[in-house]
DNA sequence: CGATTATTTCGATAGCTGTCTATGTCTTCG
DNA sequence: CGAAGACATAGACAGCTATCGAAATAATCG
């Protein structure tokens, strides 16, 4: 594969600055941010996050995970997938399974740019 | 319209309570954040909350956020109509123009659920 | 009232996405 | 090696969505 030396995942690059209240979103950054919105924006995804984010240890393995939901093993490998994809997962093969781990660093540079947290 | 006294939108029924990492989301949760989130993972939109959001006065005419796209008005208008609906902007005419105001709240709880705020 | 201007709504279309079944890959175990 | 289990990939399909141009609505102005 010819990728760059330094590669960063969508959530790193996009994980920065200053929130969406400051000042107006340049478009470059708006295009690097919706995807890892976009990522989220899933009830099943968002639920896989928060499965693997509150789990014990803080990572979770597939057969964990898909139990959880009605929906095909398939089905939760391709949303597991594109949380991986997008940065917000940590994929990690084990032995027979595969494990995946919370990018805790990018839900929170993401949060940071949506809102100032509610005091 | 025949619907219930209490009005919330969207942002408000899916605001609340412990982040995404503390504990597994109920599914019904999910279902409700999703669709903010959605709303809030397009490009476009996210720079047209920002826009508004970090417009003097905390408001903005259609007017104001059509110029800063390449995009036709309607588009604009469509986009808008999205968060509005979704309850991430206030609307409000005021003669011939009409008016989004950003409803923080909505956006601080969202920033709230997914991740908590970096130290 | 008629013209103009700001904004929304409508209808169409191309492209994306969530889901499934079927199949492939890789690891372990006997 | 061969079978079984865990997970990923491929291909197909229905439903959603971003965009456009055209038309509707609504407010102002002469």
């Amino acid at each position: 594969m010819s990728k760059s030396l330094v590669v960063l995942s969508p959530a790193e690059t996009a994980a920065c600055c200053s929130p969406l209240s400051r000042e107006p979103l340049s478009r470059a950054r708006a295009e690097q941010v919706a995807p890892l919105l976009k990522a989220l924006a899933d009830p099943v995804r968002l639920r896989l996050m928060s499965l693997v984010a509150s789990h014990a240890g803080g990572e979770a393995c597939v057969c964990d995970l898909a139990d959880a939901f009605d929906l095909s093993q398939p089905t939760i490998s391709h949303h597991l997938k594109v949380l991986h994809e997008s940065g917000l997962l940590d994929r990690e093969k084990r032995g027979v399974w595969v494990y995946y781990r919370a990018r805790t660093t990018a839900l929170s540079s993401l949060a940071a740019l949506i809102g100032d947290p509610v005091r």
